[in-house]
RNA sequence: GGGGCCGUCGUUCAGCUUGGUUAGGACGCCAGAUUGUCAAUCUGGAGGUCGCGGGUUCAAAUCCCGUCGGCCCCGCCA
């Protein structure tokens, strides 16, 4: 018996024909003489009826169905009674009049209902995954994933990119994230790791003449696990030969707004709106701010100089600033959530917390009121106005930064600030290159070590390494990085100098990354290009609580697999081939 | 490595603050009834090592300690 139609498929046009269709039993509803079941697949649901007057012996089979129970039944298309037709189904017109059941695979019950109102835990999920990915809302992420990467291919191809497979078998470097490794038999010693992206590959790609690469490419890390990062992820990954970061930003903006137009019907802006690392740091306090909703920073260290409040005054002698939000309408939050925001800012990292509301009149209402000047405040925030409540914190920028950063977020989710619908794609251009680590006490490059700097900034290299802007631009939406990527420096002598300044020696560089250096001495071409997270992409546009929900067979924050129970020791056979001994304690 | 929330019939929750009843509801499951339902309905029933281990107590789902697991966050993620 073959299948005729899915299970979306049949609407009226089709009545009275005679149809085999297959699928999974959804629900069944008994009403004695009649009864309906809802058979279930990938495309919809339609609904069959057993009527005992009409076929006793088939009734009487349909009574052994069960939910999950996989079937094929043979029958005729029926328009439905008027008053029976169910318009929340795209087959709800109709229903099959069964003259043929055959049970191809009974169920057990199912730990949880393949529904997608009923919520078991996401443990459970995780264990039946096969079971959790027939619910109709993963089925849905399912498709969006595909849809975008097929977009992306379509897109990429038509604008010349050819889609090439790099190594996922490849070398170890100590710098980024930890390698997964894999050991090599017949190496003995020796080990593999997959790759963190597949960046001096796509390099040499470049080299190699090219000209437009990209990949869907699987990338490997082993850092601890958040709702927005998995051990391995995908990355829609992209270079470009002789190009400036404005071809690169022009081309992502086009193809994404493109596609999320297309999968998702969503508008994005044209162009991304951008701002400088700088500029964002001090507006929003974060590299990926939230541009759904407004509560930006504001700058008073010029006014911190002219109080007499001792808080304030002491951090700008250090070296420190003084900044603030403004709440509006927060005159009438009560003290005690004020407390609680104060713990909230500590636990952020703040020494503490100052707070003015301004009552009408602009009379301040605070503990530091006597520290501080009405009008001063009037002049310096134009902004402010009666009703408001001014946060302040002041230390060192990175401090400050981070809190305000980070209460800004919390209180817009709490004030429910953030327009959940809107859609803030944007830009981060103008990154250091490089970032002086006290720990390691060395430079290191904030984005990677092949980034290069604007040419301008070169001679800063020798003078001044933390001044040096970097071609880098990262894609943020929504407050989420999504991607992010640079011009990559093309020449040997450059490359070399900021090994030297990430304080690698000659040898090492050589070890690890020799064979870059030496393609970029055969006629390397000014490059560059981007990677956009394309699990955070789908989950964005998918709604998804986390990207656990856009990959089908994700990890634990415990990095293991519930299903399969990877990782799992391994036989001492094994072990002996590979050279491996255990030293667990 | 650290902080927080959670773990109770198959599932999802209540009960825990203040220790003491036969551990309860909803969904699911089983049986019966039911000829137009579509989260069907009605009646009845089964179903629990209260994550695990230890402690306190006459008595522990409840209090204490440890441990395992899930989630969120910090660190980490060039």
């Amino acid at each position: 018996m073959m299948r005729t139609h899915h299970c979306g498929a049949l609407t009226r046009e089709q009545a009275g024909q005679v149809v085999t269709l297959m699928g999974w039993v959804h629900g069944r509803r008994d009403h004695g003489g009649i009864l309906f079941v809802d058979l279930r697949d990938r495309y919809g649901i339609t609904q069959l009826v057993f009527d005992v007057e009409k076929d006793a012996a088939l009734h009487e089979q349909a009574n052994t169905l069960r939910n999950e129970f996989v079937i094929a039944a043979q029958g005729v298309v029926r328009i439905r009674p008027e008053e029976s037709v169910n318009p929340l189904l795209s087959t709800g017109e109709i229903e099959i009049e069964v003259t043929s059941l055959d049970i191809l695979n009974p169920a057990k019950t199912t730990p949880f209902l393949i529904e997608d109102h009923v919520q078991a835990t996401e443990a459970l999920r995780l264990k039946y995954r096969y079971l959790d990915l027939r619910r109709p809302k993963m089925q849905r992420l399912l498709r969006l994933r595909h849809e975008v990467v097929y977009h992306i291919r379509r897109l990429l191809h038509g604008q010349g990119f050819l889609e090439i497979e790099t190594p996922i078998l490849t070398k170890s470097t100590p710098e980024g994230a930890r390698d997964y490794l894999v050991p090599s038999r017949v190496n003995p010693g020796e080990f593999f790791a997959l790759p963190q992206s597949p960046q001096l590959f796509k390099q040499i790609l470049m080299v190699g003449g090219v000209d437009r690469y990209f990949q869907i490419a699987r990338c490997f890390r082993d850092e601890d696990l958040r709702l927005d990062r998995q051990p391995e992820f995908t990355q829609i990954d992209l270079e470009m030969s002789f190009v400036q970061p404005n071809d690169i930003m022009g081309l992502v903006e086009n193809i994404l707004r493109t596609v999320c137009r297309d999968v998702a019907g969503i508008e994005l802006a044209n162009p991304f709106p951008r701002f400088t690392y700088r500029q964002a740091l001090s507006r929003y306090g974060t590299d990926k701010p939230d541009r759904r909703f407004g509560l930006e920073l504001h700058d008073l260290t010029p006014m911190a100089r002219h109080v007499t409040f001792k808080v304030f005054r002491d951090a700008v002698e250090a070296g420190g600033i003084v900044m603030g939000l403004n709440v509006k309408g927060g005159a009438a939050i009560a003290r005690s959530q004020i407390d609680r925001l104060i713990e909230v800012a500590k636990g952020f990292g703040a020494k503490g917390l100052a707070w003015v509301k301004i009552a009408e009149g602009w009379t301040l209402e605070s503990a530091i009121a006597k520290y501080l000047d009405p009008d001063l405040l009037r002049r310096t925030w134009p902004e402010a106005e009666p009703g408001d409540l001014l946060l302040f914190v002041a230390d060192g920028p990175s401090v400050v930064y981070e809190v305000l950063g980070r209460l800004r977020l919390h209180l817009g989710e709490e004030l429910q600030l953030i327009k959940k619908d809107r859609w803030e794609p944007l830009w981060i251009t103008d990154f250091p290159l490089l970032e002086y680590d006290p720990t390691e006490q060395r430079y290191v490059a904030l984005h990677h070590p092949f980034t290069a700097p604007y040419p301008e900034d070169i001679p800063l290299l020798d003078t001044n390494p933390a001044g040096v802007r970097a071609q880098a631009y990262d894609l943020v939406i929504n407050g989420f990085e999504l991607g992010g990527g640079s011009i990559r420096i093309h020449q040997r002598e450059t490359q070399q100098k900021v090994f030297d300044l990430l304080g690698m020696t000659k040898e090492a560089a050589r070890e690890q990354f020799g064979f870059l250096l030496e393609a970029l001495e055969y006629g390397a071409p000014p490059h560059g290009g981007i990677a956009l997270g394309l699990d955070r992409l789908v989950m964005l546009l998918g709604g998804a609580e986390s990207i656990r929900d856009v990959i089908p067979f994700p990890k634990t924050q415990k990095a293991q697999c519930l299903m399969t129970e990877a990782p799992s020791p391994v036989s001492r056979e094994q072990l002996k081939e590979l050279h491996i001994r255990l030293d667990l304690d």
